[in-house]
RNA sequence: CGGGGUGUAGCGCAGCCCGGUUAGCGCAUCUGGUUUGGGACCAGAGGGUCGCAGGUUCGAAUCCUGCCACCCCGACCA
């Protein structure tokens, strides 16, 4: 494990073109091959939710003040984290020092740059719901959102990310918490499907509870320097927002109540995830699924003529994949070597790269190159198509298995608090041990180990124990970890 | 907001302690040529208000004062 781990990564975000620090604090450009992972994402996630009956909308940036006092601990939890427009206009400074905010301009009330859409999204929702007829509403809305961070990590916790937030409205308690945990079922399906990274879904404690929710369902992966990583959340927020924002509707017995609701988000921090969890000391390396280029073409060549064979068996090549529905990048590009194009493909995570020559025109054969496994393999370029998509399957499920198994040999049974701590001192990862239940517990063994409980998993059997911290009675083992 | 560190070419850095020619190196860029099966080589060229503002001095990237920005470690968090 790298002890430099976050400066490698660091630079490897730069060096492989995904992203720099801009001049405005915390913030990140997202360049064209780092967002074009962005889109993959998106595109995958998008028809997961319109699979499960969602639809997409738009709401604005700007919240006003008033609409984040309405829910108490909304408020107490986004606050400290606002950024917050005062001003309409700027003007000519008289004394001749440039732009100046005009004073005259002051809003009457400030507007709130989003953190999340709750308060504006209940503010609609109170006037598109007044029966039972009128639910559920199931919008899913892709954003940016602002949250003034006092420390931000690329990527990881940046003050302007995208993501997606669904907001949803339900007529019965059962219905939200069903749609609350039918999210986080999606989640945990995009993460192993397509981003082959192994997940572990569970409830938040109290203490790491959404701001508005009455329970967070979270999913937790680990990381390769041993840190948990939050990746994605579903919150059943009971009926506080409807409560706040004064919704009711009129049920089949005509009888007035209060709206269920939920909310899911998941953001370009999967991005992060991704790079965490798969890179290796070449750089990137991205699942199949989710890989912008599948699949690299490198020529190789000394003269023009060599050059235009290869161009004519390459592009054939080409389109003889895309027509298998995968997307082939040919680079014949003459401004750099072929070592130089494997070296930087390597970089960027693509999944195969495929060689080609004059020594294999003539033999008709062609060098294909895995990313996972840095293997290579001469094959007949007449079997080339009909091997390409086998092969991007089994490196899906090789990053997979490879991610499962560093998480499985990374998670610990401990039993004592000696054990507890010799753990996250050596070797980090998850720790699965009891706990009493308690948040003064928890908040206990965060200040002294600064490992929180990352989730109480859904699947853990019943076991009896003693809390590792106060050796209170337990009925079964949570998830602790030291996390981003 | 507390503790530490860094600001010198597009990027990465040396020079600063101990002030003194025209501020240097690697990568990148441009030109010409030779190259191309794992990050090519040779020759040449362009590119700098040394973070900003004061001060000390005959003379400041270098010393002093103030400010600003960024990074790392905490508190906060997706």
């Amino acid at each position: 494990m790298e002890d430099n781990y976050s400066q490698w990564y660091n630079d490897l975000v730069i060096k492989a073109d995904l992203a720099e620090n801009s001049a405005v604090r915390g913030c990140m450009i997202i360049k064209p091959y780092g967002y074009a992972i962005w889109e993959k994402i998106q595109a995958e996630l998008d028809r997961m939710f319109k699979a499960t009956g969602h639809v997409n909308a738009y709401f604005p940036l700007f919240i006003p003040k008033s609409f984040f006092t309405k829910e108490a601990s909304h408020v107490e939890g986004f606050a400290k984290e606002c950024a917050v427009v005062t001003h309409y206009r700027l003007k000519n400074d008289e004394n001749g020092k440039g732009i100046i905010v005009d004073p005259d301009a002051k809003l009457e009330e400030e507007l709130i740059i989003r953190p999340t859409s709750e308060t504006i999204i209940w503010h609609s929702y109170k006037n598109w719901i007044q029966s039972y007829r009128d639910l559920p509403i199931l919008i899913n809305q892709w954003a940016n959102v602002v949250r003034w961070e006092m420390r931000t990590r690329l990527f990881l916790r940046t003050a302007e990310f995208l993501w997606q937030e669904g907001h949803t409205a339900h007529a019965t308690k059962e219905e939200a918490i069903e749609e609350t945990e039918k999210m986080i079922n999606v989640y945990a399906e995009f993460a192993e499907n397509s981003m082959a990274l192994p997940v572990i879904k569970g409830y938040k404690s109290a203490n790491e509870r959404f701001a508005g929710a009455i329970d967070t369902y979270a999913i937790e992966a680990l990381m390769q320097d041993g840190k948990a990583l939050q990746a994605g959340t579903s919150h059943f927020l009971g009926q506080n927002f409807a409560k706040a924002f004064d919704v009711q509707f009129t049920d089949k017995t005509g009888k007035l109540d209060y709206v269920w609701a939920t909310s899911w988000g998941l953001s370009t921090r999967m991005i992060g995830a991704l790079i965490m969890a798969h890179s290796d000391n070449k750089g990137l390396v991205l699942p199949p699924k989710l890989a912008p280029i599948q699949v690299v073409i490198v020529p190789i060549y000394k003269t023009s003529e060599q050059l235009e064979k290869l161009n004519e068996t390459s592009e054939k090549i080409k389109k003889d994949l895309e027509k298998l529905g995968l997307s082939v990048k040919y680079d014949n590009r003459d401004n750099n070597t072929p070592g130089w194009k494997f070296a930087d493909y390597e970089l960027k995570g693509v999944p195969v790269r495929l060689a080609i020559g004059p020594r294999d025109l003539e033999n008709k054969t062609i060098e294909v190159a895995r990313r996972d496994t840095l293997s290579k393999e001469t094959i007949s370029i007449d079997k080339l198509v009909g091997h390409i998509p086998g092969l991007l399957d089994e490196i899906q499920k090789n990053i997979y298995n490879k991610a499962f198994n560093f998480r499985k040999e990374n998670t610990h049974y401990v039993n004592t608090w000696t054990e507890f701590n010799e753990v996250l001192d050596n070797k980090g990862g998850f720790i699965m041990a009891h706990w009493d239940g308690t948040s003064e517990t928890e908040e206990k063994i965060k200040v002294e180990t600064k490992a929180t409980i990352r989730c109480i998993p859904f699947e853990t059997p019943d076991e009896a124990g003693k809390c590792v911290y106060s050796g209170k009675p337990s009925g079964r083992r949570v998830l602790f970890a030291r996390s981003y």
